[in-house]
RNA sequence: GGUCCCAUCGUCUAACGGCUAGGACACAUGGUUCUCAUCCAUGAAAUCGGGGUUCGAUUCCCCGUGGGAUCACCA
C-alpha cells in the first residue's frame, strides 16, 4: 500500500502491516493493556457516553497501558458540525486524556475512521477473496419489503434467507456484504458478566461496506480495535446481543478476540429506563455550565455502575486510577441521582479555597447584587465562607441572591421593627439599652475576625441572657430572620457600617 | 414477536454459602446554638414471588414476575 493521500498512512502506520498474522503484532500479543472510547460525531456527550469513557481511560491507566479515543465518523448524514471538538472538550473537562485521538494520531495513524477508508477495503478485500463478502444485489426498497414481510410473519429479518446463490464482482456502488460462514451458536466470556451466549438469530451478512464507501461499525470497529491493538473493548450492554455478529467476523477475518468488557447502563432518574438524549440526558458540559466541579463528575460517574467495595466514596483521579478494578463494575443497571450528585459537589465545593470560590460565586451573582453600593471582592471574600457551608451548587447563590439573602453584605438594610423583637415578645424596647452597650463595646473592638468581634461582646451577652443581645444585634446587621451570626455578619460589612447599623436599629426601636 | 441481559432500603451500593443484612444520599428525631447553616448522635427503611440443592441461601439451580437491551446502507 504506497497510495501516499491515504490518511492513516503516516510514515511510520507502513510498518504496521495490517494483513499480516496477528502474533507479529506486539500490541496484541503483548500484556499491555489498550483500551478506547470510540463515540460518534452526533452531537453533545452525555453522562452514559462520558461514564463508559471514563472507565476505560482509569483501566488503562491502572494497568499501565494507554487509552485511545477514536472517532467513529462513517456516517456523514448524521454527523454534527462542531462535535469532535465537543467531545474532546468534554472529555478534557472532567480529566480524561488520552493517548491518541483525533488531535494525536499516533503509530497506528489518524483516530479519524474517515481518513482511514483504504485499510477497511484492505479487510474487506480479504474477505471477498476468502469469498466472505459479496456485493447486495437488491435494492434499498427491495430490502425492505423483505424485512417488512418478516415483520408481518412474526419472525426475525435475515438477510442471509435472500441470500442469492451467485453474484456480480463488487465495483463499490453496491453495499458489501458479509456471508456468514457458518450459522451457530456462540458462547463468549465476558469479564464482567462472565459466560454469554447469543443465538442464530443474531448472525446474519450484515453490510460491511455502504454504497457511499463507508464501512458500518460492525466492521470498522473490528478492524480497527485491531489495528490499534485494542486489548479490552469496554462498552455499553447495547452492544451483548450483537456481539456473535462481531465474532463471526473477528473469525472470518483471523482476527483473534479482544477480551469483552460490559458496562451496565445508567437509568433514567426513575430507574425504569435507559438514559438516553431523550429522556433528558443532559450535555456533560451543562454540569459545567451549571456549576458542578470536575471532581464532582468524575468521580460521581465513577461510582455509577462501579465500586471499591470499600466504604470510601470520594475520590480523586488518581485514588480512583488506583482503586479501580474489571472486577468491581457491576452488572446491573444504575440510576443517576441528582441529590447525591448535589451532595458531592458541596463536598467538593468546600475544599476549594477562597479566592477560587470568590471567583466561583461572583460568576453566579445578578445584577441586583453586583450592582449593590458597597459591592466589593473584598466584602464578597468576607462573605464566601458562610456562602460555601450553605451551597451545593452555583444556581442556589444565584437563587439566595435574588431573594436577597445576600444584600445585607452591601448596602445597609432597612430593618422592620418587628423583626428586632426576639421570640416576637414584647421586650422591644429593654434591646434599645442593650443595642447602646454593644455599640459601645464594639466601637473599641478589633475587628480582624468574627471571633475578635465575638470576645468583644461576649461577657457581655451571657450577662444579659445570649439571646436578648444577640439576636436583636444579629437582626439588626442583617435585616433578615435567618443569616450567619451576628460576629460574622459584623466581620463582614465592617466596623463602621456595623456601628452605624447598630444606631439605626436603637432609632428603630425607640 | 424472536433473542439476550439484569434484579438487596425511595436512590447508589456492601456482604469467598455462615455474626443482628453494613455504609452513603435523601428523610425524621434529638443535641450544640440567638436564627439559618455547619457539626455530632439516634431512628425509620431492603434481599421481587414460588420451588429446589444444602446443616445453613441475598449468594448456587429451575420456573414465574418485573425491568432493560437488541433485531438499520446508526453507532
Amino acid at each position: 500500500m504506497k497510495n501516499p493521500v491515504t490518511t492513516y498512512g503516516y510514515a511510520f502506520a507502513h510498518n504496521n502491516t495490517m494483513n499480516e498474522s496477528t502474533d507479529t503484532n506486539p500490541t496484541s500479543s503483548g500484556t499491555r493493556v489498550v483500551t478506547r472510547f470510540a463515540p460518534s460525531p452526533t452531537g453533545f456527550m452525555h453522562i452514559g457516553g462520558v461514564r463508559t469513557a471514563l472507565f476505560a481511560y482509569l483501566y488503562a491507566k491502572k494497568m499501565g497501558g494507554e487509552f485511545i479515543l477514536r472517532i467513529e465518523d462513517t456516517d456523514k448524514a448524521r454527523e454534527v458540525e462542531g462535535s469532535i471538538e465537543h467531545i474532546q472538550e468534554s472529555l478534557r473537562w472532567i480529566g480524561i486524556e488520552w493517548d491518541y485521538g483525533p488531535d494525536k494520531p499516533g503509530i497506528h495513524g489518524s483516530c479519524l475512521q474517515s481518513e482511514r477508508l483504504d485499510l477497511y477495503k484492505k479487510y474487506a478485500q480479504k474477505l471477498i477473496d476468502k469469498g466472505l463478502a459479496y456485493p447486495d444485489p437488491y435494492t434499498t426498497d427491495e430490502v425492505a419489503q423483505f424485512r417488512e414481510k418478516a415483520q408481518e410473519e412474526k419472525r426475525p429479518f435475515l438477510f442471509r434467507e435472500h441470500r442469492p446463490e451467485t453474484f456480480d464482482t463488487w465495483d463499490g456502488t453496491k453495499p458489501l456484504r458479509f456471508k456468514v460462514p457458518e450459522v451457530k451458536r456462540y458462547h463468549w466470556h465476558d469479564e464482567v458478566r462472565g459466560a454469554l451466549e447469543a443465538g442464530e438469530e443474531m448472525l446474519d451478512d450484515v453490510i460491511l461496506i455502504k454504497a457511499d464507501g463507508f464501512p458500518t461499525y460492525n466492521f470498522a470497529h473490528i478492524v480497527d480495535d485491531h489495528e490499534m491493538g485494542v486489548t479490552h473493548v469496554m462498552r455499553g450492554e447495547e452492544f451483548i446481543s450483537s456481539t456473535p455478529k462481531f465474532l463471526s467476523l473477528y473469525d472470518a477475518l483471523e482476527i483473534p478476540y479482544p477480551k469483552f468488557v460490559t458496562m451496565p447502563p445508567i437509568m433514567a432518574a426513575d430507574g425504569k429506563k435507559k438514559l438516553g438524549k431523550r429522556d433528558g440526558a443532559k450535555d456533560i458540559l451543562a454540569y459545567k455550565n451549571d456549576g458542578y466541579l470536575p471532581e464532582t463528575m468524575l468521580n460521581f460517574l465513577a461510582l455509577i455502575g462501579w465500586n471499591p467495595g470499600t466504604e470510601q466514596e470520594l475520590f480523586s483521579k488518581e485514588e480512583l486510577i488506583e482503586a479501580f478494578t474489571l472486577e468491581k463494575i457491576q452488572r446491573s443497571g444504575g440510576a443517576f441521582n441528582e441529590e447525591k450528585l448535589l451532595w458531592m459537589n458541596k463536598e467538593y465545593l468546600q475544599k476549594i479555597d477562597t479566592s477560587a470560590y470568590v471567583a466561583y460565586a461572583q460568576a453566579a451573582f445578578p445584577e441586583s447584587i453586583t450592582g449593590l453600593p458597597n459591592f466589593s471582592e473584598e466584602t464578597l471574600t468576607k462573605l464566601v465562607p458562610t456562602i460555601q457551608e450553605r451551597v451545593h451548587v452555583r444556581s442556589e447563590i444565584t437563587e439566595a441572591a435574588e431573594t436577597g439573602e445576600y444584600s445585607w453584605a452591601f448596602t445597609t438594610p432597612e430593618v422592620p421593627k418587628e423583626l428586632l423583637k426576639w421570640k416576637k415578645d414584647d421586650s422591644a424596647h429593654d434591646a434599645v439599652p442593650r443595642l447602646h452597650k454593644v455599640h459601645e463595646l464594639l466601637s473599641t473592638a478589633d475587628f480582624s475576625t468574627p471571633e475578635s468581634i465575638k470576645a468583644a461582646v461576649w461577657d457581655y451577652a451571657e450577662e444579659v441572657g445570649r439571646g436578648e443581645l444577640l439576636w436583636p444585634l444579629r437582626v439588626a446587621l442583617s435585616g433578615r430572620e435567618r443569616s450567619p451570626d451576628p460576629f460574622t455578619c459584623a466581620y463582614i460589612v465592617g466596623k463602621d457600617e456595623t456601628l452605624l447599623r447598630i444606631r439605626n436599629a436603637s432609632e428603630t426601636l425607640a
